[in-house]
DNA sequence: TTTATATAGTTGTTTAACTAACTATATGCC
DNA sequence: GGCATATAGTTAGTTAAACAACTATATAAA
């Protein structure tokens, strides 16, 4: 028997990601209560541009484990909320390069500040060591099936 | 210090479920690849329906942690796809009891093993101790939050 | 050089999530 | 009984995800 083997009935959680779900409704409310017109998915695309500015889309795509599509019409979301600027890239004419604007930049403390609070308020009382544990088992379940 | 603290730019992957998306995905290529016509959310509701029959569409919201509009329109695609039945409760007029079809019971054995296959390929070198780790952790995160 | 192939991005369609507003029924209080 | 309130479910509108089909550009091979 191999020693990943799970006893039926214990799937539903960890396939229906519940406990992702509730921590990404927190964020967005916490984002609606600060007057934030931004959903979690816009914010995680400018998340990825706030650590490199400039990434192209499917850049944008491999970062945020969406497929080309969705990244489209959350760049045509965010270029709406003048949050975004798609550049064509010279050297490449197929490439789109998005670039933050002064508003997107003013919002990252804001909103890191948010996301963190959250995520201190999903671990209360969970202690660090097993925090990485369950971390470093998401990244191996992350590789596995990427 | 609370013993939660997160050191900053480790968030991401936390909020977005990117594990949890995985599993969800390669389970649904699973269900394509055998011909199944029903997709991830359809089958957490049936999930759901197998271990008790006749829940309300109140009592599946809780189960699924699912909000009263998706859940009316699950089971609206549902009953189109002739795996459940709406019947009106007599004793109190506001509640449907979802039933299964026979066609949806024959679908529990094949879709729990084609589940437990993903489970077993997205754990795939992790010991079963750390796998309670996390699975604990992410219990914690939801009760914590739900 | 032209032809095939790969890569980057867009568009159309279906399903689902979230919010708000709505209808219908039940319950509790006067 | 009559009224306020709570609960169960539906409908409408916006955003997002998955898939297939599409356009445009770049690369590699003949």
């Amino acid at each position: 028997m191999p020693n990943n083997q799970f006893k039926k009935g214990e799937l539903y959680s960890f396939i229906t990601g519940k406990a992702s779900t509730a921590i990404a409704r927190r964020l967005q409310k916490k984002f609606n209560a600060a007057g934030l017109n931004l959903t979690i998915e816009q914010w995680s695309v400018l998340y990825h541009l706030w650590k490199e500015d400039g990434k192209s889309q499917q850049e944008l795509c491999n970062a945020t484990f969406r497929d080309k599509p969705s990244i489209t019409r959350l760049v045509d979301n965010l270029e709406k909320l003048q949050l975004v600027k798609r550049v064509a890239s010279e050297s490449d004419r197929r490439i789109n390069r998005i670039y933050l604007t002064r508003l997107a930049q003013k919002l990252q403390e804001q909103t890191m500040g948010l996301a963190e609070e959250t995520l201190n308020e999903a671990l209360d009382g969970v202690p660090v060591e097993r925090i990485d544990v369950c971390k470093a088992v998401l990244q191996i379940v992350y590789d596995n099936l990427k």
